[in-house]
DNA sequence: ACGCTTCCTC
């Protein structure tokens, strides 16, 4: 609806509309016509014109309204003050000012603007609604004889800017200037109670409650106030106060039972929510779009696909509720959670102008689902097709799928468009934005966004650790840890003495959450950064986050990859819950620690009580243990047996790891031959590169050959490819192919990643790569690992120099073993633990054979357990000899 | 003139 159409004849110049000069018209201005313009005979106003738009705009065609104005005036009926608050309401229903101010001029003009308050308290609610607070306030203190509706406006308008103190103030005043609150003043007050600290909030309530109480709000068949209130106590976390006035009041509406619902929803009580739905149907009142809405996402949090589905039944069934925006949404919503795009997509389609959320939902949907391409693609048709305007939920969705996409080149782009859209303020925004940056390495950019945050929340706290183990900035992940439980203990402690700190608000840390441990663990894990693991560990079990199926598993995982096997089980045996993840992760763990016969009775045990299925991933983690433990028969026949007797498809990762397993066991050419059947256009990079290993070990130069030419077809550009051909030369003494294998590397510009190893001492995790002379402890390193080698040579040891490449002297051979990254990392563990304890080195590749044996030796000598963890599998050396029975 | 509902980042 266009001006024009609204007030066609007047000339005035917009400044005129405004309020700030009400009654004075310009005198140099040309004075406005009456309007209608061209009335000869004084137009009267026609009560059924009137009559008319009020009426479409109480049922909330706003549309209709205004055309019924615009047919009024042209018909030359007077608009009345009953006219104006129905065009006002129907302007701020269309969120268009511009019309809204051109109503304010003709209120004007025609006289309505001072008496009865009807037409300024509309102007009032229309400014409010179209988001010029400025003139709400204006409009209000121009009233002379404010109402009580007039408070009630400018008490609303308040509470929809979010002026949570200046609208408890203004029901303050309202009460001092003799008005009693009604329904309306309740509603908004109410809203205002949960934004200013629960403390005040609880007491703010309980005011209202009584007053109410005593002007007869609660009486028979007044539900809005009752309803305000039940929704007030939830949001306040008086969920027990709600549930009690629910069950108090006798004059329900659809409205109220939806209240308890969404209530209960709120503070998590999914199945008492259930419970109220299901006493309503009974009780016989019909589900609206509303309830099914409300209680949908019970389906997502207790894992009922079969009730979200009868859910969707019903929607169809009834009024084509699935057609609703709100409900649509929380079905695609259930859908997605549950992996199925398809159905999703469907409930989206089957909804004609799908509403912002809906489009919303759908993105997310695909986004969290890794459908990245159709995230962006539905991004495109929602603004270009449908015309659309992104809010800040559509941003923070579609972002991570921006990051993520290949064919979205200029990220940082984004962030400008972020900006221009007028959303970069938005925390889940700028939480997006913050991941985006760490991801595509601009880890500054990140520290910056969150340095200047207004209000972080615990997502922006764990986006930051995550993006600083992304950037592999470890040491910041577990400040911002520590700042956290620091920051946060005072916070929770401040939520806890509410009752006596009322200024708690606004104090931007968080306590860690299990996102925050899962994010960290792996990273203990990996860095066999065991006093770190076990911190978190008992930050979990006193926080009750141990109870996360996650987080436990993340703790069996990380417990295993520290090398405690015991504890790793502890874990396992005492979660509540289990799920595939947690006994893959416990398979891999006894594979890897080369328990092999353990691994499989664990396989059998998880199917014998079939709390979960098996699944790809449960193979492999099968078939590495095999493996490590040469269990190539057994092996065999669960491989032949995965498809018929579980239902698992072998996929070329299956086929890696049983080539490794004959290879490793020396059936290089059973091996080969298992490759020769795999699907001619399925990747056969892992089973090639199995072979390759295998041939490694077991020195067969013509089968390594034929192995390594594919791999690099497949992969020209991974140096592990090279490295292992040009050692199997090596170890055969053809130094010269060796030399060639290198030399074509380097003429492909492909570098080899450098040897690192890790160790844990007190608080921090050091890290050695090879030849390390930086480390500040190096000369004393060396002059150790001298020492040791002296008796190590006396106890028999003898260097295994075929561990070096390169063609030179043994005596330099001799040398550069001695700078493994692995045996630096001993010798700093020996002088910096007491003697005794146990040592835990971990290493970013697979362990030397001369590390391997040398470490053996070192064991003997220095009376020590020294746990190795390789990229691939544990070794737990003692007393001279090593867990892996030397084969690995 | 009002109350209940969906979508958001790790």
């Amino acid at each position: 609806m266009s001006l024009l159409q609204i007030v066609p004849s007047s000339p005035t110049p917009h400044h005129l509309l405004l309020p700030t000069q009400p009654h004075q018209p310009n005198k140099f201005q040309k004075a406005p016509r009456p309007f209608p313009a061209d009335a000869d005979e004084p137009a009267s106003p026609s009560s059924s014109w009137v009559e008319t738009l009020r009426s479409h705009s109480r049922n909330n065609c706003f549309h209709s309204a205004l055309r019924t104005y615009v047919d009024m005036t042209a018909a030359g009926a007077l608009p009345d003050h009953f006219a104006f608050p129905a065009a006002l309401k129907s302007a701020a229903g269309l969120d268009d000012l511009a019309l809204g101010r051109q109503l304010h001029a003709a209120s004007i003009k025609f006289g309505h603007i001072s008496s009865p308050a009807a037409v300024p308290n509309s102007l009032v609610t229309m400014y409010a609604k179209c988001g010029d607070i400025c003139n709400a306030l204006k409009v209000f203190d121009r009233i002379s004889e404010p109402d009580q509706v007039s408070w009630n406006s400018i008490i609303s308008a308040l509470c929809m800017f979010e002026e949570w103190e200046m609208a408890l103030d203004g029901f303050r005043i309202m009460q001092e200037h003799g008005f009693d609150e009604s329904s309306f003043t309740l509603v908004s007050v109410s809203q205002a109670c949960t934004s200013v600290g629960k403390r005040d909030g609880r007491r703010l309530a309980k005011e209202l409650h009584g007053h109410g109480l005593r002007v007869g709000l609660y009486s028979d068949g007044k539900t809005y106030a009752y309803n305000s209130l039940i929704t007030l106590y939830a949001k306040l976390g008086s969920i027990e106060d709600s549930v009690a006035l629910f069950d108090r009041f006798g004059n329900r509406d659809i409205v109220t039972w939806n209240t308890m619902i969404s209530s209960l929803m709120q503070n998590e009580r999914y199945m008492e929510a259930m419970d109220v739905l299901h006493r309503m149907v009974v009780g016989g009142i019909k589900p609206d779009g509303v309830t099914l809405s409300s209680i949908l996402p019970v389906c997502t949090q207790t894992d009922l696909l079969d009730f979200g589905k009868e859910i969707h039944a019903f929607s169809v069934r009834n009024d084509g509720l699935c057609e609703n925006s709100f409900v649509a949404s929380a079905l695609v919503d259930m859908y997605c959670n549950f992996g199925d795009i398809v159905k999703a997509r469907l409930v989206f389609d089957g909804v004609s102008g799908p509403r912002l959320g809906l489009w919303n939902a759908m993105i997310s949907g695909y986004s969290q689902n890794a459908f990245d391409e159709e995230a962006l693609e539905l991004f495109i048709v929602m603004e270009e097709a449908a015309g659309l305007c992104p809010n800040a939920t559509t941003l923070a969705s579609v972002l991570p799928s921006c990051v993520r996409s290949k064919a979205f080149s200029s990220k940082e782009s984004i962030h400008g468009y972020v900006v221009k859209k007028g959303l970069g303020s938005d925390k889940y925004v700028q939480n997006a934005l913050m991941d985006m940056y760490a991801r595509v390495g601009k880890m500054e950019v990140s520290w910056k966004i969150f340095s200047c945050m207004g209000a972080r929340d615990v997502v922006t706290w764990n986006t930051m650790i995550s993006g600083c183990i992304v950037a592999d900035q470890l040491t910041e992940a577990f400040q911002l840890l520590s700042e956290m439980q620091r920051t946060g203990k005072r916070t929770a402690e401040c939520k806890a003495a509410e009752d006596e700190c009322s200024t708690y608000e606004g104090l931007d840390y968080e306590r860690p959450n299990n996102i925050t441990l899962m994010t960290l663990l792996p990273s203990c894990a990996s860095l066999t950064a065991l006093v770190k693991g076990k911190e978190i560990h008992g930050y979990a079990i006193r926080n009750r986050l141990d109870y996360d199926i996650a987080v436990g598993s993340a703790l069996v995982d990380m417990y295993a990859k520290c090398g405690c096997l015991t504890l790793s089980r502890r874990v396992f045996e005492t979660m509540p819950k289990r799920n595939v993840i947690t006994w893959n992760v416990l398979i891999m763990a006894y594979g890897m620690n080369g328990h092999g016969e353990e691994a499989l009775k664990l396989f059998h045990d998880m199917v014998a009580r079939r709390e979960v299925r098996p699944n790809e991933v449960t193979f492999i983690a099968v078939f590495a243990a095999c493996s490590h433990s040469g269990l190539v028969n057994e092996g065999l026949e669960l491989f032949n047996r995965m498809k018929v007797d579980y239902g698992v498809e072998r996929s070329p990762d299956h086929y890696a790891c049983v080539v490794d397993m004959l290879g490793r066991s020396g059936q290089l050419v059973k091996a080969y031959q298992l490759i020769k059947t795999m699907e001619p256009d399925s990747n056969q990079t892992g089973a090639w590169s199995s072979l390759l290993g295998a041939c490694c070990i077991h020195r067969d130069v013509k089968l390594g050959e034929i192995s390594a030419n594919q791999l690099f077809e497949l992969e020209p550009n991974e140096a592990s490819h090279y490295i292992l051909l040009s050692n199997i030369f090596a170890a055969s003494g053809l130094w010269d192919r060796a030399n060639e294998v290198r030399k074509r590397m380097k003429e492909m510009g492909v570098r080899k990643e450098p040897g690192c190893s890790w160790i844990e001492v007190g608080d921090k995790v050091h890290q050695f790569t090879v030849g390390d002379s930086l480390h500040p402890q190096s000369p004393q390193l060396h002059a150790h690992l001298d020492a040791l080698w002296e008796k190590m040579r006396k106890e028999g040891y003898v260097p295994d120099t075929s561990c070096v490449l390169h063609n030179v002297d043994e005596d330099e051979k001799e040398i550069l073993l001695c700078g493994h990254s692995e045996k630096l990392a001993i010798a700093f563990g020996l002088l910096n633990t007491p003697a005794g304890s146990t040592i835990r080195v971990a290493k970013n590749l697979r362990v030397c054979n001369d590390c391997h044996e040398a470490t053996k030796f070192i064991s003997k000598i220095v009376k020590r357990e020294i746990i190795l963890r390789d990229v691939r599998r544990f070794h737990h050396f003692k007393d001279g000899s090593c867990s892996c029975g030397d084969y690995w």
